[in-house]
DNA sequence: GTGGTCTAGACCACG
DNA sequence: GTGGTCTAGACCACC
């Protein structure tokens, strides 16, 4: 797995490895239907409790991002993703504002913010620009 | 004062304040070596606790928005605010990344999510342009 | 046979197969004394485990749906079939108690939870007035 | 605390906890803002670990039926408790269908089925009623 | 083998 | 004091 996380962050675990899924499917490094690592095979690759990658696991599958069955294990939601709809957008301008906020406070302008968020949105949507060796 | 607590939200009551104190110095509602209201004021206003109002208060003096005297009081930085430089736009990018992922999970498209980002922007910087009574 | 599987569902597939055949006995599909496909056979036309087609398959000749013969293979009840005697009923409490409850809380009048669970027991009981071809 | 597990029931304890609740809240003996005991509290007033609780809790925050708070601890849902949305009624038929189906195969007619249901109804909503000492 | 549940004990952030 | 998180180890249902 392409998964790194920072044991020492402030971050939580469970939500580092949900939010990186998250990535890994925006990126389409995991595509529809993929099976994902069991909780007990991720946890061990990963050198945390499988508690804890059960913890993410089950936000996700709340989210709609993933389905969890019984023998098959997890896999990435096979029919449509979660849409950005208008309970999203209020959750996302509500972490966003903070952001926004500070980056104003500190004279950074509306152009270099978008650049920022831009390079971002880029950056996860095709991960192979990014260090790569790609010519 | 204009802050607005929501004591339901997840979100830490003293960052809640952080954030709305950082938020008035980006629409200059709060300017350069203003005054604040005491701890114990600011508390008894809220109605919140006096922990948490200084814990508010010390986390944006150690981030440079704010100077406390003994005497004096709380003051808004009276010198230069702090910049947007590296360690700040690290820590915004790190911030951003898992917005800037499920929005793209969610299939919003860049343009869609910059322009929320800039419509925050804005509203922050000219809140009078929102829900206020100007003509 | 008339059997639908959710194999996405958290309901366990056994328990989807055992409910289905009581649905078929309730609505007459299935008739006393009908012989039933073998489990090898059953397992194969849905595509799933021979364990839980036999698990299905027992739970029903344990409560006297079924008839299981060596030879003969498996047959609906010849007899009469298990009656709603007080230990059904209390089983039926119980697993109607929680639902009951949380209408209730949600605000759904007696006459609404009556009318949805007729609704239901007509449709169960008449299939054909479901989708069907009827004039 | 008027709930009571069994601990030997095929039913997860979480769930049973969660049920009772929720029934609570129906009868009115919860009422809208009215403290719960903390996990802790509750837990050992149980006998239960203090994570079977926090399930409960958890899983009650998630469909609207509690608040959770940091200090304040937990709550019941001071505004307006979740309706009888379609999405509750689809599961609720999903529910009641398997139980509808047994009954009508045992022989139930429609209105025993609807009798047993509705004297539940008015049970949960009227607790004193059952096995009291009122007039 | 899989996930689901429960227990136990620990540390931390919050107020 | 509260809940939030993480760890560890156990048993069970399902397939």
């Amino acid at each position: 797995m392409f998964i790194e996380l920072d044991l020492q962050s402030e971050v939580p675990i469970y939500k580092q490895l949900a939010d990186q899924l998250i990535e890994g499917i925006a990126s389409g490094k995991l595509s529809s239907g993929q099976p994902l690592p069991s909780v007990r095979t991720l946890a061990a690759d990963l050198g945390i409790n499988l508690h804890t990658v059960n913890k993410a696991y089950q936000a996700l599958k709340q989210e709609g991002f993933l389905e969890i069955h019984r023998k098959q294990g997890v896999i990435v939601q096979p029919g449509s993703l979660p849409s950005a709809d208008e309970a999203f957008r209020e959750r996302l301008r509500r972490d966003l504002r903070p952001l926004a906020a500070e980056s104003a406070a500190r004279g950074m302008s509306e152009d270099e913010l978008q650049e920022l968020l831009l390079s971002l949105y880029r950056q996860i949507q095709n991960p192979s620009s990014q260090g790569g060796t790609s010519p």
